[in-house]
DNA sequence: CAGGTTTTTGCATACGTATGCAATGGAGGA
DNA sequence: TCCTCCATTGCATACGTATGCAAAAACCTG
């Protein structure tokens, strides 16, 4: 047995019309929200279309319309919560508006310029790219033919891109403010990927801070915004540079080196070592971990996006924006806290 | 300025074909892997493609081909990590094949039914459903178009529909005898979602288990497979039943059971009570938690639904199947081990 | 070199919908 | 009653590609 698989041809407009005793037009202007139809006729319509389960084909309206109500959505690193977060909001949302997302997940090794060439097959409305990894030539080429395009979480030099980001430098300047403040004397920094915005911008920030409250160049590894890159980073830093904090530049990597730093060595968290993280992402409020971090406020970072994507699609000659959400630092428990109320910076 | 934003109407194959000298066709057959063209005139072609900028119109190609090289993918809750993981290596496996997936993620409490009437305007090639919340009437739905369906990590009584599930009955039992054989007395269950299968057949087995080795069946609390509300059943549980072992349907509720026990009640994991989770999924495995869990591999897991899906694709008169991956329960530090090895049940 | 075979190419059409335009019909006003 | 106006409907065409078919070209074979 074949589980009832039929090879049913697809129910076309003509078909309804058919039925229904009209013309192919007739049947479309029912399915077009705003068109001019007689109630006589529609009910009709609707009636013969219910009754062989006719679906509008998207793909058809697209190629005439020119419009897919898709919009591409280029990830990596789904194991980090924020970005799986990222992701579920934005679908939402653009589920909310009537789109749909098409999914491109980026190996972050491979170059995946030829991915986007793929995409943009699709013609897609417009690309969310979210992933760290992704060159910027892509995204002028997106733009260079028309579809708008928003990178999200990931800044760019060049001035013909439109970017929503969490407050970066300044995160990394209030969490070296913060460290300083408790008293602490030689904190290190645990980099995430080396190439990305988002490191190089916390990381200068928080050298920055570090700077202005008298303290030295921190000592770095590099983690890779990965956990076992950030665990392999903990380990190299605990034995050759003894900081008594460390800032890490995502929570993901936090929550390695505080695994790392408690259960291996054997130290006491904060009352051995601090450690910081950037997102405030869900297991950030764990108990386990009680992650002292930066906050990126992950709704209204993506409340940005899609109004920005929307307006974009509406009139492309829009103007570039770019847009950069507060956070703030969230006082946990994984770090000593300075025993008066943090100075304003 | 508005950033360069040019209005630049889209390349089409006849625009190369006019450039290259030759017809329509041929352009389309250049880019169509496997057809007849000679040396001279694919170079000619290639050439003026790339210089105009051409870019095969895959919706075009969709609808004469009538099929889009998509797959819709429905999801819920990518704040659990397994299922967030399970999105990328889909994705990653999928477009190694030249698929893309199309997204729709599924509000559990709203119906997701009117979702899919979304996804079946796009003409997918095939459907994975993935989220716990969708109704089965509409996977029958789908096959009835002659669209291939694959219920992942989710079990159905109707006897048409395919699906790749992790071994949960079994699980459940194994965990029984596991925390039985340990000289646990009171073992309690946190649910997940009552209507799921997942939960039913985790519950199913579990209690079946109890019975084998001589148990009552246990008090049981729901958390429909949340945070919070793992962290309300699990109070609710310990002020209620006093129990020496909890099993949890998966181990997102697990950890929020761990932290609710440990810190605030004060509670020793495993010495006032053991912790047994489901999935094996990344947190389990972070020294904090330390859980003990039946896996469910997410590798041949993904594995199994893209075969089925390529071969269904391929031939949609192939009879249906049910694929039950096999796990193992990975004993670690959050649950009692029995003193002598665990005998065979 | 003739005749046959295979490869390459272009023509024409189909996929399923949206939409400009003109035709139809009915309502309303004088 | 006749004319105007507007709402409704159908006709025809366009969107960008793939593909069957036949013409043309290239290649063999003896």
């Amino acid at each position: 047995m074949d589980g009832g698989m039929s090879t049913a041809r697809r129910v076309t407009a003509t078909d309804v019309a058919r039925r229904a005793g009209t013309s192919q037009s007739a049947v479309s202007r029912v399915f077009t929200p705003g068109a001019s139809v007689s109630p006589d006729l529609r009910e009709r319509v609707m009636e013969a279309a219910r009754s062989l389960g006719y679906r509008p084909n998207a793909i058809a309206r697209s190629l005439i319309t020119r419009r897919s109500r898709i919009v591409a959505v280029a990830m990596a690193d789904l194991g980090n919560p924020f970005y799986a977060l990222v992701l579920e909001a934005l679908s939402a949302r653009l589920q909310a508006e009537g789109y749909q997302i098409l999914l491109f997940t980026a190996d972050p090794a491979a170059p995946s310029d030829p991915m986007i060439e793929q995409v943009m097959r699709y013609q897609v409305d417009a690309v969310v790219l979210a992933s760290t990894g992704l060159s910027s030539a892509l995204a002028r080429e997106c733009r260079a033919l028309g579809v708008p395009v928003v990178m999200f979480n990931r800044m760019t030099d060049d001035p013909d891109l439109s970017c929503v980001t969490g407050d970066n430098e300044r995160g990394g300047r209030e969490v070296a403010a913060f460290l300083a403040s408790g008293g602490h004397r030689r904190p290190a920094f645990i980099a995430g990927l080396e190439g990305s915005s988002t490191n190089r911008d916390r990381e200068r920030g928080f050298v920055r801070g570090l700077a202005e409250a008298g303290l030295a160049a921190p000592p770095r590894a590099a983690g890779y915004y990965s956990y076992e890159g950030a665990a392999a980073a903990t380990r190299a830093l605990l034995r050759e540079a003894a900081p008594d904090a460390i800032f890490c530049a995502n929570d993901h990597m936090a929550i390695a080196c505080i695994e790392v730093a408690r259960h291996e060595l054997g130290l006491s968290i904060p009352g051995d070592l601090s450690v910081v993280g950037f997102d405030d992402v869900g297991p950030a409020r764990w108990r386990s971990y009680d992650l002292t971090s930066f906050s990126q406020p992950l709704g209204p970072m993506v409340e940005a996006t899609v109004g920005m994507l929307l307006e974009f699609m509406d009139d492309p000659s829009l103007p570039v924006r770019r847009v950069v959400v507060g956070g703030e630092l969230v006082l946990r428990g994984s770090a000593r806290r300075p025993p008066a109320p943090l100075p304003c910076p």
